[in-house]
DNA sequence: ACCGAGTCAAGAGCAGTGCTCTCGAATATG
DNA sequence: CATATTCGAGAGCACTGCTCTTGACTCGGT
């Protein structure tokens, strides 16, 4: 291909950058509602209509702004675990656990957008779901492993048995060759997780808890028990 | 007073609810965002400028909304733990959150506006606060008197030691004597149960796991033993 | 070098929103 | 009965997402 191409599609590649880097300022001081494509054309001092030469609908900024969301999500979670013995597991839990919280309490906005109420009108298309699992990887890679490594104390169904789990095969294959029990405490601790951090970031704990720091540190301790982890929990 | 004066109040009290009965129903169908104050007013075939009468401004009717669903939760769940054996504290904690859980799966869009990213601008005045805590006092209740009756399976802080929790007075309050590892767990449950809901309620569980019946039973009893419930779990 | 094809930004415009203000009419109060 | 208050309706403002048209620009082949 020739240079002067390149030269366009290299523009407009520079735009829809720019449009994203504004549209996600925005993002992150109106919310993902407040978010209006005027105003991020506004900003970038062009009108409005143009801005749909790039995307075609809000939606499609915002399913950029999503995929960007939990790529940023996946990298820092992934990262936190990376820091760790790898065979520490309980060390890597904690640090998995307070990676996803920071990331979430610096950006509430683009937590919202990513585990908060959906949008209005706003059906996620596929090719979301592929960076949406990044960061859950990540935590089932480490249930998968220390199971491997015997680092789990392994327990039984609930008593009655309230019957066999039958997640997709997709998050079956995640779990490697784990037992169904650890899937299924997987799960809990997952949303465990998240059910904390959504009521710190949408202000449930408001009037409840101030010192969240030391209650969220008890909560992944409690949440890794659930999964079964033996070690012991140290400082941040 | 006289009659007629309250002819006017009586009428003023019936459009009011007539306002938040269509406005619950377009919010359990378009959403909170999507609820438009023009359009609940053409549905009651009146002016858009004559709602403003009787709410101020949108948000002191997503006020009444948020009070109204708080209160019709706590309820749900009052009633789900009255019809218990009171010293069956493992089925009373069951029968609360299969409670819980019913009532957001049957008003989805009504446990995002009390649960999910909050609309923006919207600043919950101090109104909401005491129906809010409705339902949670259910489970305060609950943990309370297990821990009394020597039902929870006390367990001590994660090693090494976090540190105090300090949770408000009120909610001090709820738990009576319990000693703090109480507190400390039914914050972690609390949280875990909304994660699920959540989770379930906003489609992060789409394609992920379908049959979320029996994976939420597994859950609850993963959190019954984060508070320490020794009971047996039976069926629903 | 030029000319048609494709791309682009801009403006006007549509339908919708929350909200305010004003103006008659109905109602309650002295 | 007269006065004061309440009420519904309409017009209007500023804003939104989105569409369509218009004119300018750039690119690729002859």
């Amino acid at each position: 291909m020739k240079a002067s191409q390149t030269a366009r599609e290299r523009a407009r590649a520079e735009l829809t950058g720019e449009i994203t880097r504004t549209a996600r300022r925005h993002l992150s001081t109106e919310g993902a509602a407040g978010l209006s494509l005027r105003a991020v054309a506004r900003d970038l001092g062009m009108a409005s209509s143009a801005v749909y030469r790039y995307f075609p609908s809000k939606d499609d900024l915002l399913t950029a702004l999503i995929i960007d969301g939990y790529n940023a999500l996946g990298r820092a979670v992934e990262e936190a675990d990376a820091d760790c013995d790898p065979a520490d597991f309980t060390g890597r839990w904690r640090a998995s656990c307070h990676a996803v919280r920071d990331w979430a309490l610096a950006r509430p906005h683009e937590y919202a957008l990513l585990f908060g109420s959906p949008v209005p009108d706003y059906r996620a298309p596929q090719d979301t779901v592929g960076p949406a699992t990044r960061h859950s990887a990540v935590l089932a890679r480490l249930a998968t492993e220390a199971c491997r490594a015997g680092a789990l104390r392994l327990m039984g169904r609930p008593d009655p048995d309230p019957g066999p789990l039958d997640p997709s095969p997709a998050v079956r294959e995640l779990f490697g060759d784990s037992p169904e029990e650890v899937v299924a405490r997987a799960l809990s601790v997952w949303t465990g997780l998240h059910g904390w951090i959504g009521f710190e970031v949408f202000g449930q704990f408001d009037g409840v808890l101030e010192d969240r720091e030391g209650a969220f540190a008890r909560h992944v301790a409690h949440l890794g028990d659930i999964l079964g982890l033996t070690g012991r929990y140290g400082e941040r």
